[in-house]
RNA sequence: GGAGGGGUGCCCGAGCGGCUAAAGGGGACGGGCUGUAAACCCGUUGGCGCACGCCUACGUAGGUUCGAAUCCUACCCCCUCCA
């Protein structure tokens, strides 16, 4: 197409959030002239989100900023059943108190990124049991149901996959794209919602919500993906040794967080800094093209940038303090995870493999034995040894503390008290 | 309801009476090289104050045996085909 002339179609285009648009053009015309309103649907199969989710956030945020309305919509109704896209097996369904419970958290975390206020491009949470959980079978199978084409659905990527695998579908989960299409109808009549995005896995759920709507209330919605964000290596983007790379600071710390944007691989750094920060065009195009080593400061720009957003300026500033120390001067910063031990205790002399196990830098006492053996253990920077090594009163600094490190990057902080 | 196949460690997957804490691969962790990168090479990969030893582990519960992941019985779950 043309140059976009809206300014959310642009940022799309330009950032890397477009992986497919049932009519772009046409979204594009619309979004110059009216409010849009568009929604993302999350599910709520966990108390946070990770940074699985970060690429539909952003995406919102840019909606929201270039004038239009999100809509984050919780998958309260539907978690109950589980979306067969990309997975081999049925998940686990999850009681109603959980998914409160974990509508909740989520609900915090998106507070960081969109303003939920009452003008007309206040975001809004809407949960999606609302109106499923009301639903009446055959009433919907008449008004609704009639519009499926089974024939159509099976050649649909998630249940293709599913039966070409010989792997089990269940007929509640072949209902998960009828029930997400039924959303959007909602959201269209209740709230002039006119775009669903997602994953370029939902392609296939948003299609069948768009052409619900023209067949049942001669609607004409759209509908837009984001492409899969994978590493350059190929792997899929989110894990570190910690587990997920949740957006809540309860469940990784804000350092945390910095550092797993710290570690990104250079290949992807202008892409994720294009996606995951609002940093302008031309400043990226600058820190991409660093070379070697240089590179570095981009990544330290992607974590600075990426951990403001989430987790505000504050902790940002302690987690890439924390880095530096740890990493430049190779001292230790406040934020590196901390464990406390009573002084008496300590004054006796604890062995160094159980003092890393405690740490939680090893998550047994025979792993922290082969960390050792291994020769990836230090205490103060120092190897350590020997196993049993006694660790005492007299390791710590001036203010009590030690610093054990598992590697060259994990680190952890011990505190007499 | 009938016939057959299967449930093994974080995952995949071999084993089918002792040599099995269980091959191989993946992942993960550690070391090396570097730049807190990628690729590559090497090592480790159930717990316990751990070279001995003890405990836990091959769907669940029993049984046979000097000895079982391996054999038997019952039960649970999954898959395929038939009705």
């Amino acid at each position: 197409m043309p140059d976009p002339r809206s300014e959310f179609v642009r940022i799309l285009v330009e950032r890397g959030f477009l992986h497919q648009c049932t009519d772009l053009e046409g979204l594009d015309a619309l979004a110059c002239d009216r409010t849009v309103t568009a929604y993302v649907g999350f599910d709520c199969t966990a108390p946070s989100l990770h940074v699985g989710s970060l690429v539909s956030i952003m995406l919102l945020r840019r909606l929201q900023q270039a004038g239009h309305r999100p809509i984050v919509l919780m998958g309260g109704g539907t978690t109950r059943i589980g979306d067969p896209s990309g997975r081999d097996e049925a998940r686990k369904l999850l009681t109603d108190d959980e998914i409160a419970a974990n509508m909740a958290g989520i609900r915090r975390v998106f507070a960081n990124f969109l303003d939920f206020g009452d003008g007309p491009t206040g975001a809004v949470m809407v949960n999606n049991a609302d109106w499923l959980d009301g639903l009446a079978y055959i009433a919907f199978l008449r008004d609704y149901g009639r519009h499926f084409s089974v024939n159509r659905m099976l050649t649909f990527r998630s249940v293709k996959l599913r039966l070409e695998r010989e792997q089990p579908l269940s007929f509640l989960e072949f209902n998960y794209m009828v029930l997400q299409a039924f959303d959007f109808l909602e959201l269209a009549r209740r709230r002039d919602c006119v775009l669903q995005m997602g994953g370029s896995d939902q392609w296939g759920n948003i299609v069948a919500g768009c052409e619900l709507a023209r067949r049942v209330d001669a609607r004409s919605l759209f509908g837009l993906t984001t492409p899969l964000i994978t590493t350059a290596s190929g792997a899929k983007m989110g894990k570190t040794a910690a587990g997920a790379v949740w957006l809540s600071a309860d469940m990784l710390s804000p350092y945390g967080y910095w550092q797993f944007w710290r570690n990104t691989e250079d290949a992807d750094v202008g892409r994720f800094l294009r996606l995951f920060t609002e940093l302008p065009l031309a400043e990226i195009e600058r820190l991409e093209s660093l070379e070697g080593a240089e590179i570095n400061a981009a990544k330290a720009v992607l974590a600075d940038e990426a951990t403001r957003l989430c987790h505000g300026e504050q902790a940002r500033a302690v987690a890439a303090e924390t880095a530096r120390r740890t990493f430049a001067d190779e001292s230790s910063g406040d934020a590196l995870p901390t464990i406390e031990v009573a002084r008496d205790e300590m004054a006796a002399g604890l062995p160094a493999f159980e003092l890393f196990r405690r740490s939680g830098l090893a998550a047994s006492g025979g792993e922290a034995r082969r960390l050792i053996k291994g020769g990836g253990a230090r205490l103060n920077n120092v190897p350590v040894q020997e196993e049993m090594r006694s660790v005492s009163t007299a390791d710590a600094d001036e203010a009590g503390l030690l610093k054990l490190s598992a590697g060259k990057k994990r680190h952890a902080l011990v505190r007499i008290v």
